[in-house]
DNA sequence: TTGTTAATTAGCATGACTTGCAAATTAGAT
DNA sequence: ATCTAATTTGCAAGTCATGCTAATTAACAA
C-alpha cells in the first residue's frame, strides 16, 4: 500500500488563490502545473530552468516568491537536507527523505517504515515537528559500482556539500 | 544517568596533532580550549568573536578552517539544523538536537529518550547515519511567555531562517 | 641560537543561495 | 477602456563558506 500525498491539482490552487484574492498570473499558474505530482524535490534553480523554457522571461525572483507564499499557505514542503540550496516538496504527506551521499539522489522515505518519533518530551520541550534525513548508499550506487563520486564525500566535504550542487548540474544536461 | 561525551581535551588534541605531524599553532590551542565542553553549539561566527577576545588578530579564515580539519578527523560534529550557519559541536556521542522555534535555542537530546530508528532498508537504501531535529519551543518560552518573537515564526519564515543570525546577534549581547 | 622549510594563517576575492527594493507591468474590478 | 493594488523583474545586497596566495611561523636540524 503506498499513500501518495501530492499537492493540490493546478485546478484546486486556481480557486484557493482566487478565495485568497490573489492574482492568477500566468507564472503562477505554470509553477503549479510544475509542482504538481512532482517528486523530483526541485530546487528554485532547477524549477527556474524547467519554467524558462515555456516562459523564457520569467525571472528567478518570481520563482522564489511564489514557492514562498505556496510554503507559507501551506501547500509545498520546505526540505533543507543539509546540503546545497533549499527543496521544496509539493508531497505534504507526512515523510521523510533519504539522501543518496553517493550520487546525491533524494527519495521519500514512507513514515511508516520508521517508527513515530515522540522524543524530547521528557525533557520539557513541547515537540511540534520532527525532521528526519536519512544518509546512504541508494539501490543504484550501492549495487553498481563500487567507484562512484570519486572525491571525498565520506562526510564533512568542507562543511558546505557543494557537491550536491554540482551534481544537479551535472545531472540536468 | 546521563553519559556526557565531549571532545577529546585540549591536551589530547595536543598529542592527535602532534602524531599527525599537524602544527601546534597558537591559534589551534585556543579553539581546542574554546571547544572543550562546549555546549553552546557555537557557528564559525561566534567560535570567531570568543576567540578574537584572547587572540585579536585571529582570522575567521582560520576558524573555518580548523573546524572542518577538526571534523575531518572525527573530533567535531558538523550540525545543520537547516537554519542559519552550521554548528559545530563537540559532543561525539550518540546524540540528536531540539531547536525551539521560538528563541533559537538549541539543546541537546538523548538519542535514548528517541527510539532507534533504522527505516529506508525496507526500500533498498543502505541508511548509514540518520539526522534528527526536533522542532518546538522549549521550556522556557513555553511558560514564561504568550508573546516572544512577535514577528513570522510559524514555519517557513522565508526559506532561510535567517531570524537565527539576527538572534544569534541579540544574545551575543 | 640560528637557519631552513613545509605547514599554516590572514586577508581578500569569489561563489552559492536567497532576499530587499523600486520601477515597470498586469490581473481583476469598475 | 480605465484604474489600482498586486505582482513581476532585475539588480543590488546579505549571509555563509571556500579558493587563493603572500606572509608568517612551528618544528626540526645544524
Amino acid at each position: 500500500m503506498v499513500i501518495v500525498v501530492s499537492m493540490r491539482s493546478p485546478t484546486e490552487l486556481v480557486q484557493v488563490f482566487r478565495d485568497k484574492q490573489m492574482k492568477l498570473t500566468p507564472q503562477r499558474q505554470l509553477l503549479f502545473s510544475l509542482l504538481h505530482d512532482n517528486k523530483s524535490h526541485p530546487t528554485a534553480e532547477s524549477l527556474f530552468d524547467v519554467a524558462r523554457k515555456q516562459m523564457p522571461g520569467i525571472s528567478l525572483r518570481t520563482i522564489y516568491q511564489t514557492l514562498g507564499e505556496l510554503a507559507e499557505m501551506g501547500e509545498l514542503q520546505l526540505v533543507d537536507l543539509g546540503n546545497g540550496a533549499t527543496r521544496f516538496d509539493p508531497n505534504m504527506g507526512d515523510h521523510q527523505h533519504f539522501v543518496c551521499d553517493s550520487c546525491g539522489a533524494i527519495h521519500d522515505v514512507d513514515i511508516t517504515s520508521a517508527p513515530r518519533l515522540r522524543a524530547g518530551s521528557g525533557e520539557g520541550f513541547a515537540v511540534e515537528e520532527i525532521g528526519v534525513v536519512f544518509h546512504g548508499r541508494c539501490n543504484r550506487c550501492n549495487t553498481n559500482h563500487g567507484e562512484q563520486d570519486s572525491s571525498s564525500n565520506k562526510r564533512s566535504p568542507g562543511l558546505q556539500a557543494k557537491k550536491q550542487s554540482k551534481l544537479n548540474q551535472i545531472n540536468k544536461q
